[in-house]
DNA sequence: GTGGTCTAGACCACT
DNA sequence: GTGGTCTAGACCACC
């Protein structure tokens, strides 16, 4: 698992990381029980103060992705994929239609939209085939 | 017409300003004639060297959005509602096209995502009625 | 709504502000739309860091109960009442299943359990009548 | 027999000490004429002054658990069993009213209150079985 | 004025 | 060594 922070982005480093956490679980290539890199040396990795990190494995606890054990490590929590995925599908969802909305309010026919939305499903059959 | 610009925003100055009259063209709030305001009064108005109002409205004569009448001032050009609507629609067809990929890339089945873009077509439709 | 921080206590001054603004929400003394104190103020007022009252109220902002109004202020959310009227009655179910467990540990009998149990509500009945 | 101090604990050493040979004596694991290890070897075990061993021991002989036979040692008293029994069945009955009182207090119902007990209860016979 | 986040450095607790 | 929390002081963003 690699992380990454960018000091710059809008979004703060604490959530650049959980974000980074819950696509990796979604995704699966973090599986349910593996540890994460320690507070401090994650810290040191991506340049930020290990309070920082502190705080983004904190919220990912309260979501129920993550399991502190004191003194041995954080880990990935038994419930951590459905919640990921789901969460992730969401945000998908959200967009897709966030997109028709404004496709909607601009003044773009349902028809267009779907024709839209169509081709771009179909793209993707042929590239995978 | 109402511009503003934000120096923060990652999308440069001179953009943003094309965007807003090419918005507001596309919808109507522009019409095909209508004198927009002088370069030094909207500099001073957003809070930008005159500069880069040129170069904004300079992009939108080479598009054919704007034109300039030496000594007279700058107003919407007569091709511009058309070229601005296609412009627009392109942007919203790519965003659409764009949510759609990410989708599928992330797992969500072809199915899965006309739902969800026909449920916010639905939505759409309901609220009108 | 008056808050205390005992910080010689076990919980942490951060928990002990969480708890009880969720006590109060569960009993009605703070109602949807109640206005919090202003983390700075609050930090004054009993004693702590700024940082600490802000980490209590971004915990219960997770957990729905509270919500941030940027330049505004912290309001306790729509959602909050039933979601902290849930937390206490399952708060109150725990301790009184694990003091059940306990006396059975230690030998006492079920019908002594429920004996101790039915006196203790009698008694809150007279009490009332 | 395993004894433990928490310095750190808001209930002082000796009535830890204390607690911990009543429980010991009430479940079996001391049995009538046992002998208790010596104050200073105790003391020296679970680092606390000698004093607060005999703190201890000397409240328990005043309660009757304890018998000390002057230059042999500390035995557990011949009523010891049925005092610490008893003892403990107090202090479990009052955990049970406080937790019911509780739970009053917050508005659950007697009926409530019971069913929560009772699926405990049940619990263990289950368990049992 | 409001909250949000970060850095820095400290102490505690658990293993 | 691990994480958890607190203090202190800074800066940003919003109103």
């Amino acid at each position: 698992m690699h992380f990454t922070v960018d000091p710059h982005a809008a979004r703060a480093p604490s959530e650049q990381l959980a974000d980074q956490v819950r696509a990796a679980v979604a995704s699966g290539r973090l599986a349910v029980g593996d540890r994460l890199p320690s507070v401090r040396a994650l810290a040191e990795l991506v340049r930020v103060n290990p309070n920082t990190v502190s705080r983004a494995w904190r919220e990912l606890e309260l979501e129920g992705v993550l399991e502190s054990r004191r003194g041995d490590g954080v880990f990935v929590a038994r419930t951590a994929r459905s919640r990921c995925v789901a969460h992730r599908d969401d945000v998908l969802a959200e967009r897709l239609v966030h997109a028709t909305r404004e496709a909607l309010a601009a003044g773009l026919g349902a028809a267009e939209v779907l024709t839209i939305v169509r081709d771009a499903l179909a793209e993707r059959r042929e590239k995978a085939s």
